[in-house]
DNA sequence: AATCCCAACAACCGCCATTCT
DNA sequence: AAGAATGGCGGTTGTTGGGAT
């Protein structure tokens, strides 16, 4: 089963369309409606492929399309249905009359994804960016430093350093959203359900790789030491649940988040006054047909830091966890185990 | 006035699923 | 049942026009 040969076909014309061309095609279509989009071209005396009448007829010269700008509701509905279905442009261009997937994903392109990442969201997940898969490697190389300087020489450090950061990479590549290449299932406890062993096998390296840090840091390192640990790992970003001035922030979907458990504790920083606030028992899921697209939905109980608030993180092997140090005062309105 | 840059969008390309023969 | 034809989809590229320098 070979591509399509109607494109590759040498003579016909290409780039775009004269409003002589245009007018050929609708009055062709008007009077026999298209048929064969192949047969086509050659009926209505056009020196085009059928594929490029067909696209032409059906982004640009039906009648019933809706061209102009888009209105802010018709841009709300394309932010909500974007959320849910991913680039699926011809299911979102069949919620909006009159609307062409092209012209959508174009707006898309072109708008609406540099709104939502000036907004500070990533468009593809629609959740704020805090970027804490692209911290692991960083976080690997802090857990394995100790370690590594007792046993290895430097040109073995050197080696093993890059493989695991290259295990972390891929694993990244394993988790990122919104298409997975392999089926993380939904749960309900703290277990990862996934048939690819590759994965699990990367699974209970972080799983270790949280006891080793959880040793590392074990000596109570000062607050400077932990702000610049946290600095390092998220930068100056909270890790927040979904944000108020995210533009959808009212859908379903994101308030219903099914699959996600939370847990809050807390220890008291008696060198700091503050609190560390612990969710943990986050489970990783996919986006399965009852599953939004987003797979780190927090519970609607999570509170959300402060801005100004500094991050250190811990991960268990069920898929992780995520401290944050709060100001006491804070607190007040919380529930902890 | 000429040139450059960039945003917008029309059109193309390649792949896939379905239908046809 | 198998291969070819066709239509549909999503990603990408090319063109164009307007603003900045």
């Amino acid at each position: 089963m070979g591509r399509s040969p109607c494109c590759d076909e040498s003579g016909l014309k290409k780039g775009p369309w004269t409003p002589e061309e245009d007018q050929k095609l609708i009055k062709h279509i008007q009077k026999h409606g298209h048929g064969s989009w192949r047969a086509l071209p050659k009926l209505a005396g056009l020196n085009r492929c059928g594929k490029s009448c067909r696209l032409r007829w059906t982004n640009y010269l039906r009648p019933d399309i809706k061209r102009g700008k888009f209105s802010p509701e018709e841009e709300q509905t394309i932010l909500n249905l974007h959320s849910i279905l991913g680039n699926k442009w011809s299911a979102i261009a069949g919620h909006l009359p009159g609307r062409t997937d092209n012209e959508i994903k174009n707006f898309w392109n072109t708008h609406l994804k540099k709104k939502l990442i000036q907004m500070g969201f990533d468009p593809m997940t629609h959740r704020p960016r805090t970027d804490v898969f692209s911290s692991l490697p960083h976080l690997l190389a802090l857990v394995n430093l100790k370690e590594l300087i007792d046993h290895h020489s430097l040109e073995e450090q050197a080696r093993l350093q890059a493989e695991a950061i290259n295990k972390f990479q891929y694993l990244q590549y394993l988790l990122q959203p919104p298409t997975p290449p392999v089926s993380l299932t939904p749960t309900t406890s703290n277990n990862v359900v996934t048939d690819d062993v590759e994965t699990m096998k990367l699974l209970n390296a972080f799983a270790s790789i949280k006891e080793n840090q959880m040793m590392t840091l074990s000596s109570s390192p000062s607050p400077s030491q932990l702000e610049a640990t946290a600095h390092s790992l998220f930068g100056n970003a909270p890790v927040s649940p979904v944000h108020d001035s995210y533009p959808f922030a009212h859908l379903p979907e994101l308030q219903n988040p099914c699959s996600f458990q939370t847990n809050l504790s807390k220890d008291h920083d008696n060198n700091n006054n503050n609190t560390m606030v612990q969710a943990s028992e986050f489970a990783i899921f996919s986006q399965g047909e009852n599953s939004p697209n987003s797979p780190w939905l927090p519970s609607s109980s999570t509170p959300s830091p402060p801005a100004e608030t500094s991050f250190t993180n811990t991960f268990n092997g069920d898929g992780g966890a995520v401290s944050s140090i709060w100001p006491d005062h804070l607190l007040d309105d919380f529930n902890f185990s």
